[in-house]
DNA sequence: GAGAAGATCTCCT
DNA sequence: GGAGATCTTCTCA
């Protein structure tokens, strides 16, 4: 496995956070390696996005939107969370892939006592649970994706049978109209998560 | 300087 | 299935 190169994160948006799924997020806490397979993930743009925090041009916490691709954008929300977002799109252009869900691949032990007593099916699949059982938290904010040696990106690839469906994005009020939320779907049969 | 809203999760009924 | 928890950030006066 290898990681991704900067200019993965260096295009649209939106194609980023389709392609972006079936990936591989690795997270180093220093003691071992926590990692999972990106099944889940939203765009958020910037101007003309009215559900990004860039919406109304940089602040102190979104500028980092506004930066260049590759590294991560991590902010704390509804009193409990920490939510991870992938940098996008060139410098000076306002992008973000926010991560939803994983599926665990490594540091299984470690992910489940991160989450406490749940199902397994449970652990990853939401963008505040993926945070809790990696360990991501409000530092890593800024980690370079591509350099960095705490949080990365390596390269998956997306199995037969599997396939990528778009939905409105969940949890906001505002541009639900865009369908940027991507799945990855490892069922042919019928009844998906909607 | 104060108030309100927010890209959610968990527990309780 | 529904409502509370809980804190950072932004906006307005």
């Amino acid at each position: 496995m290898s990681r991704l190169s900067r200019s993965f994160y260096q295009k649209d948006t939106v194609a980023a956070a389709r392609e972006i799924l079936g990936k591989i997020l690795v997270r180093d806490t220093g003691k071992e390696l926590l990692s999972g397979r990106i099944v889940e993930a939203e765009a958020y743009t910037g101007p003309g996005d009215p559900a990004s925090h860039a919406y109304r041009g940089p602040t102190p916490r979104s500028r980092i939107m506004f930066g260049p691709p590759g590294y991560a954008y991590v902010y704390f929300c509804y009193g409990n969370h920490s939510l991870l977002n992938a940098v996008t799109e060139e410098e000076g252009r306002a992008g973000a892939v926010l991560i939803r869900g994983l599926d665990p691949v490594e540091g299984l032990g470690t992910i489940r006592k991160n989450r406490g007593n749940v199902e397994d099916k449970n652990l990853l699949n939401g963008p505040g649970k993926l945070t809790r059982g990696l360990e991501i938290t409000l530092p890593l904010n800024g980690e370079d994706l591509v350099r960095g040696s705490e949080l990365w990106i390596e390269d998956g690839q997306i199995f037969p049978g599997e396939r990528i469906i778009s939905t409105p994005r969940i949890g906001i009020k505002k541009g639900t109209e865009r369908l940027w939320r991507f799945v990855l779907e490892n069922k042919s049969g019928p009844g998906g998560p909607l």
